[in-house]
Parts: structure tokens; C-alpha cells; sequence
DNA sequence: TGTCATTGAATGACGTGTCATATAGATTGA
DNA sequence: TCAATCTATATGACACGTCATTCAATGACA
């Protein structure tokens, strides 16, 4: 029963998890290290500022990343209490809410995109 | 600074993402659903399932997996709470374990197995 | 052979993700 | 306008992974 196509199968999902698994430990090491957030936080942080527009966004956010509706809530806590995000009520609709980033929330950010991108550069391209 | 090719990198980064999650997921669930076992399970199932020959393994499957050794402990103990592996302490040296399946760990890897396969399949190649 | 460093594996504390649920606000329709 | 329903987010219990540490066995070298 296991043929050749099931080998090639399970090699390149061996090959994609490792890749994976790798680049995400990389990032989230070097994130951690230098500017003491991890990968999921710098992704939402990511996220936040590559919206231009002001919508609300708790619900974007979700959309966006194949992170559960609850993780990003707890993402979002987390940023919030090391104050790079703030949560702001919406006008239109009291339930939602936006995230914005603080003034140190957008200084974290730029930097640790820089850093962020070269490590993908590093892992992804060679 | 803002290049386009950062932004490619990010794009290729979420596709990564995505499709690993998505895949990953699809395959979990199913397993949790038809066998009681998790995605991380099985694979150990999987290696060692695979492995011929009878050398002391716990070591070696944690070169082949990007777990940890401690999880790969961990997904052992399950196994092994489940019946489907026992654990074999080695000759030549006794502080290493070699894993063997069970009757009932083979059979339901090979019924796993299919399904795995199937799902890679159709998440992996269309 | 006796000490010291090393290696294979297990364990406990801890962080974070998931699922199910709760809560508050919005919407629909009689 | 008042239920009933739906939607956006938060929260608590729980599962699982990681790190640091531990323990026992091995190896190395005097």
C-alpha cells in the first residue's frame, strides 16, 4: 500500500514542516531575544500597521492569520500590557474594537521588522 | 524601507503559514476524529512504523522530527498509555529506549496511514 | 580503577494555544 | 418596542510544548 506517490508525499510535507519549524524558531528566538516579543506578537504588531485605515479591526485581525479568535485576544492582552497596542472602542458598532499601535508600539515594530525580514530572507530565499 | 521584496518575503511567509496550518489542521482532526490520536502522535507512529531495524531509537526520532526531545518523551508516554508502543530498553547501552509498535499500534497505523495519506494529498497536491 | 565530563531520557514548572462558554451590543421581525 | 437571534470579543479550564533540571549509565583519562 505504500506507494511511491505516498513517499513523495509524506517527504515533502517532512520537507515544508522542517522548513517551517525552523524559520518560525529562528524568528521567534531573535524577536525574543532583541526586542522581547514573540513571533505572534510581532505578527499581529505587523498586521496592526499595515492597516492604513482605521476599521475596526479585532475581527480583520482574525482573518488574517490562522490564529483562533481567542488566541488573538490573548496576543492582543499581552501587547497591550507591555504597552505597543492600545484597544480602542468602536463608534459604529460598541461590540468591535480597533487596535492602534502606541508610539512604542510603532518604534518596536519598525525595528523588529527589519529584523524580522532578514531572517525570513535568511530562511526562505537563501 | 519597505522594499518590494520584503513584501514578497512576507506574502511567501503567510502562504507558508497558511497552508502548513491549514494542512496540519485538516489532518489532526481527522485523526482525532477516526483514531484518537493526535497529528504529533501519529508521526512518531509513523517513524516508527518505518524503521526496520531494531537500534536504540528514542534518540534517533528526535532527529527526525522537529519536536523536542522532551515532547517526543511526552507523545511517547501517550502512545504508550494507549498501547500502541512499548518502550524496549536497549542491550549495548541502558540508558537508551527503543520503540516498538504494539499489535494494536500497527494496525491502527495502518489504517492512519491512509487516511494521512489521503489528506496530505489533497491538501499538499491538488 | 576512580574521578569528571558527557549522553539518553524523564520530569516539573511554566507559557501559550484551543475549545466551549459567557457577556454585551446589534439586528430582525411581529 | 420587545423578544429572539446573531455577532464581536473575553475568559476559564484544559492540553500540550518548551526549558531547565535531574538521574542513571557511559566514556575518557590519569
Amino acid at each position: 500500500m505504500a506507494t511511491t506517490q505516498d513517499r513523495q508525499l509524506v517527504e515533502q510535507w517532512r520537507s515544508i514542516q522542517n522548513s517551517y519549524f525552523r524559520t518560525a524558531a529562528a524568528i521567534d528566538r531573535a524577536l525574543e531575544a532583541k526586542f522581547d516579543i514573540g513571533l505572534n506578537e510581532f505578527e499581529i504588531l505587523d498586521l496592526v500597521a499595515e492597516s492604513v485605515d482605521s476599521a475596526c479591526r479585532m475581527k480583520a485581525l482574525g482573518e488574517r492569520t490562522p490564529m483562533t479568535q481567542s488566541a488573538v485576544s490573548k496576543v492582543v492582552d499581552r501587547l497591550e500590557k507591555a504597552g505597543l497596542v492600545s484597544r480602542v472602542t468602536c463608534a459604529d458598532d460598541r461590540r468591535s474594537l480597533y487596535l492602534e499601535l502606541t508610539e512604542a508600539g510603532r518604534a518596536l515594530h519598525s525595528d523588529a521588522a527589519v529584523e524580522h525580514r532578514a531572517l525570513l530572507k535568511e530562511n526562505l530565499g537563501e
